[in-house]
DNA sequence: GAAAAATGGATTTTT
DNA sequence: TCCATTTTTC
């Protein structure tokens, strides 16, 4: 990028010496967020507008004029971004940014809430449930209710999960949820109802929150005890939140009360790529800014560093036809480089051949195969494309897929842990339990009965012998576990999760996994490499929630806070969502036909359908010099046999001139797909 | 309680 | 088509 010169006609005054030369490595709006943005500011930051790089600037900025690194709450919107943030802070300081507060809304949720539970009456030992462990218990719930299922169609406890966590992060009642999201269910809405009261009773019983009770909880806490509130909104002298389009209503509440003292609050964001509303993100939360903060000022970063000039034209066409947003044109910094392309191709077969088929070609011209993506809108449009890479030979990797820390395998071993942490924690004995052979739902309820009889003092359960009124196998079992309990009991290793888990492991959960699943080698490593990964920590509770609140992926290394992963030459496949904030050389969108992207559930509402052309805009503007937008005109649906599919509206309603036109033609004597232009 | 067979449902997904 | 979950059967 080019500096720009930038006149400083109000320099701050400063005693300090400001050893970085911040008019040298910013533009002058990025420049002008860094030095200036006191009180309430909105930063519209453009795809590709470095905008992360503005932030990272202002933090240093901040410290550099003396603002101690605690002062500072810094809230973005993925632990990979915190990270990322946070290092770059350091590397740019010289030094270790010790005592920033820095993390998701989640993160920092957890970790204001462990210093003041008590204030709220919650044990500071709580556990976090994830997803599955949420939906594990909201069936419960569903059960022990005895709701008539049988008769109509009553929704999955993942769903009734998905309108209860939607309820309190928009924080709308269930009956508005369910009227405005699932009409369908309405019939349902009281049930939805008691099933959230007692799930929110479970909880409280148990001594576990959910990923929502992090957010509800932590504005219940600052709302209830005055001394807390007053303590943080005195401390964070400057709040800054980063993705400020995807936040929730909670979200927005909490960062309104924690920058009320000081009112330096600086949100971050691009209206443009608001994609997330299906969790409850609220476009409004930034688009309404202005309003809320009468006096904010706006700046506008819309110089893009990133596309060339066709392609951001393409991206700055598309965005248009939206009316909810702030108009913003950008404009790149290169020249017009290669007109973006729509190809038509036959079929999903004929797409998968020549995406393959572009790959090879684009690597052979001098663009790295991990410089290319192909995003789409959703995963199973991938699997076509799998095949073919597989069959030419094409690494490639797909991102996202079973998380690491959501396999059944890892999920076991923790439950231990868990258990150590917080004794009366019911889902993770009753987890621990059932592994056994012997032990089933039934009696693993009935062991968590006697259990808790014993106040959850796990080193009398593992001495005690209560199995007089159980049968001789489900004995055996709990024989099994008990050996287990014993193993991570016997000396204190609180300190040290690594041991912990090798304990599981040798008291019998390594013999478990040899029995049970056929890739057992394969799962082994895993929980090695967990061993390795709880080493680096030094005690049993922040290794824990962390595990819970990490978004790492199967195959991904776990690389510890700030360090850098390996990443090898291979193809990324993608949903687009997933693609977010990151950009390659070449971009190939697939699946650009109608029902498919914008997705068929989106074409009533207009509000969706902006929320779906938001996301073709993230998709465009994820590419730096070369994109390819396909589109195949049959398609094979499973129920309605061969369909045939008009292109996608987002490119129907751009101009000709914005793309060239491709057509595909396929040589049967070689069975390969030639590309004519 | 565990294994086998049948059903149904399929955007997007972080924490 | 393919998977995850539920129901049935032993």
């Amino acid at each position: 990028m080019s500096p720009k010169k930038y006149v400083l006609t109000t320099a701050p005054s400063t005693d300090r010496h400001l050893s970085i030369d911040y008019a040298k490595e910013l533009n002058a709006s990025q420049l002008e967020v860094a030095m200036t943005a006191e009180g309430p500011c909105l930063v519209l930051a453009g795809a590709g507008s470095g905008k992360t790089r503005t932030l990272i600037y202002r933090v240093a900025y901040l410290l550099e004029r003396g603002v101690r690194p605690e002062e500072i709450l810094l809230v973005t919107f993925t632990n990979k971004a915190a990270h990322e943030m946070r290092s770059r802070v350091e590397t740019l300081l010289k030094t270790k940014s010790k005592g920033l507060w820095c993390g998701t809304f989640h993160h920092i949720g957890n970790r204001v809430l462990r210093m003041y539970a008590d204030r709220i009456g919650l044990s500071p030992e709580f556990g976090i449930l994830d997803a599955e462990d949420s939906r594990d218990l909201v069936k419960a719930c569903v059960k022990s209710l005895d709701i008539k299922i049988s008769d109509s169609r009553f929704p999955k406890p993942g769903v009734v999960h998905a309108i209860i966590s939607f309820s309190v992060n928009a924080k709308k009642s269930v009956r508005d949820v369910v009227r405005q999201r699932y009409p369908y269910f309405s019939q349902f809405a009281d049930d939805f109802e008691r099933i959230k009261r007692l799930y929110d009773e479970k909880k409280r019983k148990t001594s576990n929150l959910d990923f929502d009770d992090l957010l509800a909880r932590w504005t219940e806490l600052l709302q209830t005890s005055i001394e807390t509130r007053e303590r943080l909104t005195r401390q964070f002298r400057y709040v800054l939140v980063d993705e400020y389009q995807d936040t929730n209503r909670i979200q927005q509440e909490l960062v309104a009360l924690l920058s009320s003292h000081h009112k330096n609050l600086l949100v971050v964001g691009d209206d443009a790529q608001s994609i997330y509303s299906f969790r409850a993100a609220d476009i409004k939360n930034i688009l309404d800014f202005p309003e809320q903060h009468e006096n904010a000022k706006i700046f506008k970063l819309e110089t893009n560093y990133r596309s060339t000039a066709s392609i951001l034209s393409l991206a700055n066409h598309s965005i248009k036809h939206n009316v909810h947003q702030f108009p913003k044109e950008l404009k790149s910094v290169h020249g017009p480089g290669a007109t973006p392309q729509f190809v038509k191709v036959r079929d999903g077969r004929q797409e998968a051949a020549f995406v393959a088929q572009r790959i090879v070609e684009q690597n052979q011209s001098g663009i790295e195969v991990d410089e290319i993506a192909v995003l789409f809108r959703a995963r199973y449009q991938a699997a076509e494309l799998e095949l073919e890479l597989a069959k030419r030979g094409i690494p490639y990797v797909i991102r996202g897929g079973i998380r690491f820390f959501e396999q059944a395998h890892i999920k076991d071993a923790l439950s231990f842990l868990k258990l150590l942490q917080n004794p009366m924690d019911e889902i993770s004995w009753i987890r621990a339990l059932t592994l056994q052979s012997g032990i089933g739902a039934g009696f693993a309820e009935k062991i968590f009965g006697l259990a808790a009889a014993e106040k959850g003092d796990l080193k009398k359960v593992a001495g005690a012998d209560f199995g007089q009124s159980l049968p001789a196998r489900v004995r055996d079992g709990l024989a099994g576990f008990k050996k287990i309990l014993k193993g991570i009991t016997n000396d204190d290793l609180r300190d040290h999760p690594d041991a912990l888990i090798e304990r599981v492991l040798d008291g019998g959960y390594n013999k478990h996994v040899l029995m049970n699943f056929e890739n057992a080698q394969e799962r082994l490593e895993d929980l090695r490499e967990l061993v390795n990964f709880a080493h680096t920590y030094k005690n049993l509770k922040d290794f824990l929630a962390d595990v819970t609140l990490r978004e790492s992926f199967k195959g991904e290394t776990i690389v510890d806070a700030g360090g850098d992963e390996d990443e090898s030459a291979e193809l990324v496949l993608s949903t687009i969502h997933q693609a977010k904030g990151l950009e390659w050389k070449a971009i190939f969108v697939i699946g650009l036909s109608e029902g498919l992207f914008p997705h068929a559930k989106s074409m009533e509402n207009e509000d969706e359908l902006e929320e779906e052309r938001r996301l073709f805009y993230v998709a465009v503007t994820r590419a730096k010099e070369e994109l390819t937008l396909v589109h195949a005109m049959t398609r094979f649906d499973y129920n309605a046999g061969t369909v045939i599919n008009r292109p996608s509206v987002f490119v129907a309603e751009l101009p000709s001139s914005a793309y060239d036109d491709v057509e595909v033609e396929e040589n049967n004597d070689q069975e390969e797909t030639i590309y004519i232009d």
